[in-house]
DNA sequence: AGGGTTTGCCAC
DNA sequence: AAACGTGGCAAACCCT
């Protein structure tokens, strides 16, 4: 059963049956409440007979406009749901499929394309406006559609329209998989987001005092930072300000080693005193200005727990299918890039554990899977896929993964070039399945990944682009195709793992759940007696993910799953 | 002063 | 070792 939910802004809502024709317009006061039995008692299907059996009541999939939307303000009032039809994913997926990628998918834009209306533009989404933000008394109105409209009529309208135009394409059921995961992403997103990342802000300080010093004053360099931007100027012999790529790159020069950039692994080749003083600058500074004392203040959000223990939690807002490849990106915090540094302070709370799995080596078995390459796939079916790969190419490990990440991503410089012809003779068909799709890109061409995400056309592509500048940008494009149908199925995979893990959860108390996402690694902050139970949860999520997605094949996608107190012990 | 671009580093 | 895919972000830099 499908029900469209339209909200009010202001706590209640509109809600219509949509399965087969459509049901009565509800009035609701309490939208949170209404969502809240509906999930709970379950729907029956209009005019289907009572009792139990596969016709027997199930939670609703709700049809809205975007989960983004919608959900949070769900979610803060302890409402959960199970499934749904994010009109505004579906819209994108639908979209890209048809190579228009940059046009708006709202539902507004959707719904102005089939009435031959003017298209509105996406509303820019401030930051911070996820499950964290503070309700709003009133909410914006947030909707795309003309004022006026009747909006649960539009989004139904839109959803059937969505449906029929995925039921029209040629890998129908395939995109019709991948707009209910990316859906469930939608909700995942915004639940792992109200609750956060687990944080403590002392252990953070911390980890800060140990490596920079004491806090400093606002806009002042933390002591260790000061001292050593003072030793660089002394090794120089004249004053040099190291956060300056520019001032640097006049040091390196005056002291008669010239380099063409300040890239540390460029330095790092240079014999000078100065050297290692810049490199651990360098890395100290970017600690201190991406993940410091600001970074804490602006993005972690601190409460008191039992015994004076401060508790944090790091709050970023998910954007769901954000990058090209269906990866997610994150707003606020880069909370995509939590260095190795400060991840001791990500600590459960008493008496609760970091359940976290890990998926190892997942592209080279996304792609073993994709291309159906026997020998790669008999690796795949390993714990351990460089090392069986090394005895196959008859080489240590670390040049087997130098292959495989050449052969993805397109690398045909250093010793890449003979590895590259050894490993297409032992694996042709995954070779083949990367190169077709790199020579496809370089024809200007899109591609697919799995479950049918679509590649976006070049920008500006002129196929005669003359010169050696446009040969350059025709092989950019390849490596990024080439790379395209390996990195948006190894998201596919993650979506479904993270769908999967979602429904699979056992019972958990409030703020318990899946608390961050990265690319190919879930964690969850559950009461330490949940721990066992939730692992088991993992393992049966990635069962069903690899079924699900890849039939009976031999390749396996090992989670190194750990449960700990802290997110750097392993 | 303020906005856009460049540089360089972090993560997967 | 070298510069190869996807991103976010902060500070410096450059221009208006």
């Amino acid at each position: 059963m499908r029900i469209a939910v339209v909200a009010d802004g202001e706590g209640g809502g509109w809600i219509q049956e949509l399965d087969g024709s459509p049901g009565p317009v509800r009035r609701v006061a309490d939208l949170a409440d209404a969502v809240r039995r509906a999930e709970a008692e379950g729907v029956r299907p209009r005019g289907a007979a009572s009792g139990p059996g596969p016709s027997g009541p199930r939670p609703p999939r709700w049809v809205w406009s975007s989960g983004e939307d919608v959900y949070p303000d769900l979610v803060r009032a302890g409402a959960r749901v199970s499934r749904c039809h994010d009109v505004a994913l579906t819209e994108a997926l639908l979209l890209g499929h048809d190579v228009r990628h940059a046009e708006p998918h709202s539902l507004g834009a959707a719904w102005a394309r089939l009435h031959d209306r003017p298209v509105p533009e996406d509303p820019v989404r401030p930051l911070g406006e996820g499950t964290a933000a503070q309700p709003a008394l009133f909410e914006a109105d947030r909707s795309t559609l003309p004022p006026g409209t009747d909006r649960l009529a539009a989004l139904g309208e839109v959803h059937d329209d969505q449906r029929r135009r995925l039921a029209a394409l040629p890998d129908r059921e395939r995109m019709e998989l991948l707009a209910a995961v990316e859906s469930a992403g939608g909700l995942a997103a915004v639940e792992m987001s109200g609750d956060g990342l687990p944080l403590r802000p002392d252990v953070h300080d911390e980890v800060l005092t140990e490596l920079l010093g004491p806090r400093p004053p606002a806009g002042q360099r933390p002591a260790v930072l000061a001292d050593l931007a003072a030793r660089i100027s002394d090794a120089v012999g004249r004053d040099v300000n190291p956060d300056s790529p520019a001032q640097v790159l006049r040091a390196m020069a005056w002291i008669g080693h010239p380099v063409s950039s300040t890239r540390s692994w460029e330095l790092e080749r240079v014999d000078h005193p100065v050297v290692p003083l810049l490199l651990r600058y360098k890395e100290l500074s970017r600690l201190h200005s991406a993940n410091g004392w600001a970074w804490l203040e602006t993005w972690v959000r601190e409460r008191p727990g039992p015994d004076g223990l401060r508790l944090g939690r790091f709050q970023p807002d998910y954007v769901v299918g954000g990058v090209v490849s269906g990866r997610w990106a994150t707003r606020g915090g880069g909370a995509l890039q939590i260095p190795r540094a400060i991840r001791r302070a990500v600590r459960a709370d008493p008496g609760w554990v970091l359940v976290r799995a890990d998926a190892g080596q997942l592209e080279p078995r996304v792609l073993a899977a994709v291309s159906g390459d026997a020998a790669l796939a008999a690796a795949a079916a390993e714990d351990d896929l460089y090392a069986r790969l090394a005895d196959q190419v008859g080489g240590d490990r670390e040049r087997a993964k130098i292959g495989v990440l050449s052969a993805m991503y397109g690398q045909t410089s250093g010793d890449a070039a003979p590895l590259l012809a050894t490993m297409r003779r032992l694996y042709p068909r995954a070779l083949e399945y990367v190169d077709a799709a790199a020579r496809v890109g370089e024809g200007g061409g899109i591609v697919r990944s799995w479950l049918g995400r679509t590649s976006p056309a070049p920008a500006d592509w002129q196929a005669r682009t003359a010169g050696s500048e446009g040969e350059r940008r025709r092989r950019a494009h390849g490596r990024f195709t080439r790379n395209f149908v390996v990195q948006a199925s190894a998201a596919e995979w993650a979506l479904v793992m993270l769908a999967a893990l979602r429904q699979g959860l056992p019972e958990l108390p409030e703020g318990a759940g899946i608390v961050f996402f990265v690319h190919d690694e879930v964690v969850l902050h559950v009461p330490r007696e949940y721990a066992d139970e939730t692992v088991r949860a993992v393992a049966e999520a990635e069962t069903r993910t690899r079924t699900t997605l890849f039939g009976d094949t031999p390749v396996r996608f090992p989670l190194s799953t750990t449960v700990t107190d802290s997110y750097d012990e392993r």
